[in-house]
DNA sequence: CTGTTAGCGCATTCAC
DNA sequence: GTGAATGCGCTAACAG
């Protein structure tokens, strides 16, 4: 049997309430007898049983989820899956919500956040927008002493505790890699489609994916990168007047969320491109089987989610994580390994 | 607050005996008793405490995970993956043990299973072989109703409860639309080297692979597969044969654990084929990032092991599974979206 | 500073 | 058939 607080109490001969100070480290026990404490709990190898604790606290953990609103498919994906795992939230002794805020907004991402702080929620985990104000906030909240991680896009240097996400400076190296080997020798100048270079993540993938494209054999040339904001008007204009405009075109690079108005664009013109994407939604899923896109890189929201909440509630109990699990792959997909369609994908 | 057993006793009138018997369907309830304590249950939307109820039952599970032994790579690295689960096997309260077994041996297998039926274990996870054995071993198991999973390689139609492992069709499609990409126009035949067709994801993978290079626009010459027993030295003999006998051998597919005497053979006739393998381990990593190998299929044995522990839970207390949570993804690795290296990956 | 006591939500004897 | 009482491992009042 594993030893118990019961065990530890005796071993070290004092009572329950003694042990549990030490535990917790409360105040209220003389170092000697916290030492002999500590020497009993490590000499019976004693692991707390978590499960046990919070049924004794009855304590729930309401976590707040802070996202862009809009009709960005992969975000709405996201709170999709938030609102999934709130279903099994009372097992977890969470309480899930999510809070949407204008996109790209510093102002209003900050105002969220101290929101949730007001209210006392025990995690906040949101999709950051590199600015000041945001830095500050973040700030705030760990001095109120609530964990923070970042979604998505991340902002290391404030505060926050964890990022999940994936490796955006990876993710754009690979873009730029399967672009090169698809694209073989065929001639033609790349095109790059972004959201905002106000969020950390499209820069990063634009980084690597330049530097993925200029360390290939072949040289080509990169257009300038295209600032569809995410918008499915704007990036249908930006790419048609494009493909107008440059008949060569080889490739294009969607790394932001725009993908609505390039493949409008796209199929508009009916051209043979060599197209990578970003996040598997309805859409580009649709596009990978017709071969619009020829390969959909992702970051399983399912999995960020149930990171999200597992980190937030270790950081809360002041437990570790394991890093391993929490380390958010990027996967490739290509029309054949492609996973089965699940329902509320969006 | 969440309605307990007592709120549920008190609207039914009865006491939290009566209550737990209907709740776990125990007998000795009148049917009428029943029939009120369910309507109370579902009137106050009551769902089971089950943190709560396994520390009353201070119940633990004992899980056996029966793998190939040898120095296949991949399910060495499966079974670090299983000792690191075991670290935290407290809080789930699991004991989890393994068992290796000659690999492609259906008669090991099976006294292996039926083993684990004796000692009266609360579930099985297995590398399944496709015989005749397996199959009938795998009946007891149910009989004795001791659920049972297939681990990485499958046995459906006999009675295992879930399959965790990712799906070989498509793994082998998408090893063959990546070669036929990356090789372009480039001519030359393909070759195939695989462990044995006694497994059934070998066998999977081939079937995949051959529809989907047949699919190509350019027609490529197949040639007959290799069966290297997932030994290194057999897959390195007649490796080393084919690259002599076919100068302008322009690929090779390894479905199987043959990488290490694939490489030799490669690393020694100093070749630049397309080299498409399975299964990320130092070697298969190495010889990306070198550039020997162009693409990795993978599936993630932290994941299978993790998925493998909560689905054996769950149908040890007849619960239902997340199904879309515990679908094995095929991941694509290339030199650039490599994770970082894992101290144990193996 | 330290100990006693009473639960958290559920399962399980053992009586009736 | 049904109910009362006890305990799983831990926390949290409240006393001393």
């Amino acid at each position: 049997m594993r030893p118990t607080v019961h065990d530890i109490a005796a071993k070290a001969g004092v009572s329950l309430a003694t042990v549990d100070r030490v535990l917790n480290d409360r105040p209220g026990v003389r170092s000697v007898t916290k030492a002999r404490v500590e020497a009993a709990i490590v000499a019976l190898g004693y692991v707390r049983d978590v499960a046990a604790a919070n049924l004794a606290k009855s304590r729930i953990y309401p976590l707040v989820f802070i996202l862009p609103e809009g009709d960005n498919p992969f975000m709405r994906g996201l709170e999709a899956e938030i609102r999934r795992a709130g279903l099994h939230s009372a097992a977890e002794r969470t309480r899930l919500s999510v809070v949407t805020v204008p996109a790209f907004d510093p102002a209003a991402l900050a105002a969220a956040i101290d929101a949730a702080v007001a209210e006392g929620v025990a995690g906040i985990a949101a999709v950051a927008v590199d600015a000041p104000e945001v830095f500050a906030a973040i700030g705030r909240a760990q001095e109120a002493d609530i964990p923070v991680v970042t979604l998505v896009s991340d902002l290391s240097g404030s505060g926050r505790d964890h990022f999940i996400g994936v490796d955006n400076i990876a993710a754009g190296r690979t873009a730029g890699s399967l672009m090169g080997r698809f694209l073989g020798s065929r001639p033609g100048p790349v095109v790059v489609l972004a959201g905002s270079m106000r969020v950390r993540d499209h820069g990063e993938r634009l980084e690597g994916f330049l530097s993925a494209m200029a360390a290939m054999s072949v040289a080509r040339t990169i257009l300038p990168v295209l600032e569809g904001q995410d918008d499915p008007d704007l990036s249908f204009r930006l790419m048609s007047d494009c493909l107008a405009a440059v008949p060569d075109l080889a490739g294009v690079y969607s790394l932001g969320a725009g993908n609505r108005g390039l493949l409008k664009a796209l199929a508009k013109r009916g051209v043979d491109l060599c197209v990578i994407a970003h996040e598997l939604t309805t859409e580009t899923r649709g596009a990978l089987e017709s071969g619009l896109i020829d390969a959909v890189l992702n970051q399983d929201a399912g999995h960020e989610v149930r990171s999200a909440i597992r980190i937030l509630r270790a950081k809360a109990d002041g437990l570790s994580v394991n890093a391993a699990q929490e380390r958010i792959r990027l996967d490739i997909f290509i029309k054949d390994n492609l996973p089965p369609a699940s329902p509320d994908e969006e």
